[in-house]
DNA sequence: ACTAGTAAGTCAGAGAGACTGACCATCGTC
DNA sequence: GACGATGGTCAGTCTCTCTGACTTACTAGT
């Protein structure tokens, strides 16, 4: 018997074996020139583009971070930039073919790993889990 | 309103948000020679020592890398090393009295963020999100 | 219409974190 | 006592992330 763990600590188990497994079915569908870093930027790409300042925003790193992962990910064929036509300074990130074709995986991947948490928690635990996480967002994502 | 999100990712935020907020207290009582991967690696010492495979094993990261980071803990005062007297190779990372001190300080911080969860959320909904969490930590913390 | 301040993004450089591969010392077992 | 397994270290490399300084473009106030 281990003693009682923080819930932050609890929250991580979790967060941390979706990435690995996310991670480990995407090199093993053939895209291994992805890392979890460019993962999590390329997760916030929204249907129409997202802007550099945004994607930093939100996964909490800064600008030049950001834009050395879109880098690595433009040179790999994920994404591409456009100009975002209503402000001449910024450009949008969109996901290109490549890009849509691995989040199409991931989120089969996702639904997978949740099914089997669902298995093991039940139906019902994993809604509520699902509920308190969402409500628990508030308090603790700055960006939502 | 946002499209649902993973679990994985839902339980990102309270993890990140809880880790953040130690180092912040952490820092600011005078432990500012701290990172967060020191942070990871120094929160799994156990009462009476812990060797560094075990470390690197429960934190999923090389003993190369766990070596490094606790050189570093070492270093500042945080913890120290000594022989195993039940194995000639082996050598325990234990807690020194500055870490010690830090432990003591993050317990605090722990419990007071976790208050501030339980007001969010409620009793019930924090004492079954708990549960929820440590029963799918059966399946996603391979060394537990 | 001009100017001052703000926001988007880029360039350069540095440090920390994490890995692979090779290695030595010690333990346990046959 | 020899040999495979285990605990730990050394060396080198790559990625991630940051700070700081800069350019260009938008916006609000006069």
């Amino acid at each position: 018997m281990t003693d009682r763990q923080n819930l932050g600590l609890l929250c991580f188990y979790p967060s941390r074996a979706m990435e690995a497994r996310l991670m480990q079915e995407l090199v093993a569908a053939g895209f291994d020139d992805i890392t979890t870093a460019q993962g999590r930027i390329a997760a916030r790409i929204g249907p129409h583009g997202t802007r550099l300042t945004d994607l930093a925003a939100q996964a909490l790193v800064t600008k030049q971070t950001a834009n050395h992962l879109v880098d690595q990910l433009q040179r790999a064929g994920y994404v591409h930039r456009v100009p975002d036509p209503t402000d001449g300074r910024a450009r949008l990130v969109q996901m290109a073919e490549r890009g849509r074709a691995a989040v199409a995986l991931a989120r089969r991947v996702e639904a997978e790993v949740e099914a089997e948490w669902t298995a093991h928690l039940g139906e019902e635990a994993t809604a509520q889990l699902r509920a308190a996480l969402e409500r628990l967002r508030e308090v603790t994502d700055p960006y939502r």
